[in-house]
DNA sequence: GTTAGCATGTAAACAGTTACATGATTGT
DNA sequence: ACAATCATGTAACTGTTTACATGCTAAC
């Protein structure tokens, strides 16, 4: 999913500003999409008001610039609509924990815990905001999406702590490492 | 992870072209770090050689071009190895399935219907992958990945086959979708 | 006094994809 | 006949990030 869509899914729901929408696909509920940066976002808003997906509305306030609130027209609607018809590409999971826990017969022991203590605490951390997100959430569809995240994720904690010594058993035992460290 | 890590953590078990390591990244064992196109691959191989990071030596097959078989150099060992004990980034999860079922209201059932479908046909060809890959392969510290994969894999797919009626029940409940095609 | 949050926007730089060029072999 | 697999490589294009510019308010 490219800026532009992420944008029509948000305003889809409600209005925003383009700093809310970074906000939300960087912590909130549309995390799972895209995490755009500001320089997409407003291009991207610019390019869907002049053609008219979205329109704006200015408030001003002292001191600040002005907070341009951006709707989704019909036509706006219409498109995303249409996007979502669509066969859904492939989920995608990208992992750099994975890679720890591939090389972990070269690296010391240390390192390894310690990726999984972070693996670990992300997971937590994407818990407590899933619960969060579900006590405010209204939709049925994101009620659902929120259950099937919250089961995925504990499964996942659990996983890790039950199996953690076995990969900490691991770590280290590799003679040819080029770390110098691995033997501490 | 950049192409140039992928080539070099791959290069670090094994020789490989080009090729091969397209195909691996795009369905092997290493798809779970970047999936990476040949017109990023043969460059980033190109300049790592050209910094010494790799060597490569050739082998000509008639009718064909030449196979390019790189392998990692110490310099190329321990440039992947200090990367490793860098603090891992987070994982990432991206979801064109769940933006589906967050918008289900909107959508005919047959949409969300087919997602499922897809989804959980995804989910059983990444445990086939897995598999495979457990038998072929012998570094515990794959199979420690492997075998977390699995769990989780498993685990998704019971929650969907579940949880699917629940969703399907959701689907063109709203009365204000800009799809005519949602009352069929 | 310094960091974080609010708020918009631009331009250069970068990484990567897509499409093209080339061509033999094997399977359907 | 046609598609897929093997095999390398380049060039144009695209989308996105990073860094910059600007500036007020509130918390620590």
């Amino acid at each position: 999913m490219n800026v532009t869509t992420l944008c029509l899914a948000i305003l889809f729901q409600e209005e925003a500003t383009g700093y809310e929408i970074k906000k939300m696909s960087t912590d909130g509920k549309y995390s799972y999409f895209v995490d755009a940066s500001f320089g997409s976002i407003y291009p991207a808003l610019a390019r869907l008001e002049r053609d008219g997906f979205v329109t704006c509305r200015e408030e001003s306030q002292p001191g600040k610039p002005a907070r341009k609130i951006y709707s989704i027209t019909e036509a706006g609607r219409a498109r995303f609509a249409a996007n979502l018809l669509e066969e859904p590409e492939p989920d995608i999971f990208r992992s750099a924990f994975l890679l720890v826990t591939m090389y972990a017969p070269m690296l010391p022991r240390h390192v390894v815990s310690r990726a999984i203590d972070i693996r670990v605490n992300q997971l937590t951390q994407e818990i407590e905001k899933l619960t969060q997100l579900a006590a405010e959430e209204q939709t049925p569809g994101a009620h659902w999406a929120i259950d099937y995240g919250l089961c995925c994720f504990r499964q996942s904690i659990e996983y890790l702590n039950d199996n953690r010594e076995r990969l900490e058993a691991i770590a280290g035992t590799a003679n040819d490492s080029p770390l110098p460290a691995a033997a501490e």
